[in-house]
DNA sequence: ACAAATATTTAGACTGGTCTAAAATAGGTT
DNA sequence: AACCTATTTTAGACCAGTCTAAATATTTGT
């Protein structure tokens, strides 16, 4: 029942889950692009992946890829280490926010059930990651959350921060620098259409901010109804 | 300067430091029972290790392999590694001492100088590990012990226990059954020598034990003089 | 010193993952 | 309906690391 995936196959894996948002295929070009492969690699790694027993991928010639449970099942661990690493690092060894991510990166791929369960349990059980994504449970289970990108409210909406992504440790202290973490409470002041900018007053700071579109992209917030 | 190796050449590198105590070359065939893998594939290893540039291996066929300083360093931080997160998982995440060897096994390949630093740092620093083992400096140096096998004691001689092997869970719970732990002090009151069996009195203990060469030989000692 | 036993090396092949270059397909215009 | 461009797929090659089987070298015993 245990299957040991391959260091490369997982990150594929987590990879199309994290593309394929709303169960929509994946293409080939984005996951190459992503994983910094040539598209042929990849077309051959998703037509071994769906012709493994049982099946990781949903593979159709020239329509990308799709998750199978198992596929999911897979990447739900992935994802559960790399967070679970993610807070580890920060709360016992003293990474910062954007210092962690290259870290869980390599180790999300070695460590044991058991080191995940005691890691869990010496933070006891934590639902959200440090930059604000929700932690498969155990049993792997994603928790459903709704949010939805910054760059898709528009003036006098208000909302908080849920969360940000983690890869970039540049932007992660960007985004400290503007206050804009996990969170925070902020009301849109301002829509400029032509260049997608947004202004935005942050709970508890005078000066507002103004953000591009490659920044409100990132961000996933709850908009308060 | 940073070279990296994969986790297979890290592997051959901690093999031939372990096996080359005291800068002796190791045999081919030593290595390949200890990594599982066939002769052929070591002296493929070593030829490609010999010629790296620098080279890691002092390799002449028919006689072995030795490690170059390059080999050495390499070797050492990955036993540093291991060494730190073998008393980690024991101190943070609770770890029995025969669970820790195969975690670390993995482990020590992927983390960072950071990581390695951290953990440092929170354990305040450690020494010995877990079983004993002395745990190279930061600029791995190998702290020099003065110790011989219990194997070759005789009677009437006592010691202390100083290290003993950590990668067989089952023969980590019989040491600690028979309270044969580093830092145990004993006296030999018994040696036959058609078995090699040897008697021990421990302190503090009321019953003697007899243990067997394959015991004794993978015990080290402090003897004293 | 020489044959037998043991250990090592070579040769050739396989697997997983990657690449480049060339061929095929899908989609959007006109 | 035919074409042009994007993307994807195939074909063929390469690398690291492994294997087995056969060839060679070393050590040991007499």
């Amino acid at each position: 029942m245990k299957k040991q995936l391959s260091d490369v196959v997982e990150d594929y894996l987590k990879v199309i889950y994290k593309l394929s948002g709303s169960s929509q295929r994946v293409s080939n070009g984005r996951i190459a692009e992503i994983l910094s492969v040539s598209p042929a690699s990849v077309t051959d790694m998703l037509q071994r992946l769906a012709s493994e027993d049982p099946p990781l991928v949903d593979y159709k010639k020239h329509q990308g890829a799709l998750l199978t449970e198992s596929g999911k099942k897979a990447a739900l661990e992935i994802i559960r280490h790399h967070r679970l690493l993610e807070v580890f690092l920060h709360e016992v060894l003293g990474y910062s926010w954007d210092q962690v991510h290259a870290e869980a990166d390599r180790l999300e791929h070695v460590i044991s059930e058991k080191f995940e369960e005691s890691v869990a349990a010496v933070l006891g059980d934590p639902q959200r990651g440090l930059h604000g994504e929700p932690i498969p449970s155990r049993s792997l289970i994603m928790p459903d959350h709704e949010t939805c990108y910054l760059h898709e409210l528009r003036p006098e909406q208000t909302g908080v921060v849920h969360s940000v992504s983690d890869d970039d440790p540049g932007f992660l202290r960007f985004l400290e620098s503007q206050g804009l973490v996990p969170g925070t409470e902020f009301r849109v002041t301002d829509f400029s259409p032509y260049d997608d900018n947004l202004r935005l007053k942050i709970e508890g700071k005078s000066e507002e901010i103004v953000l591009g579109a490659s920044v409100t992209g990132q961000v996933q917030v709850e908009v308060n109804k």
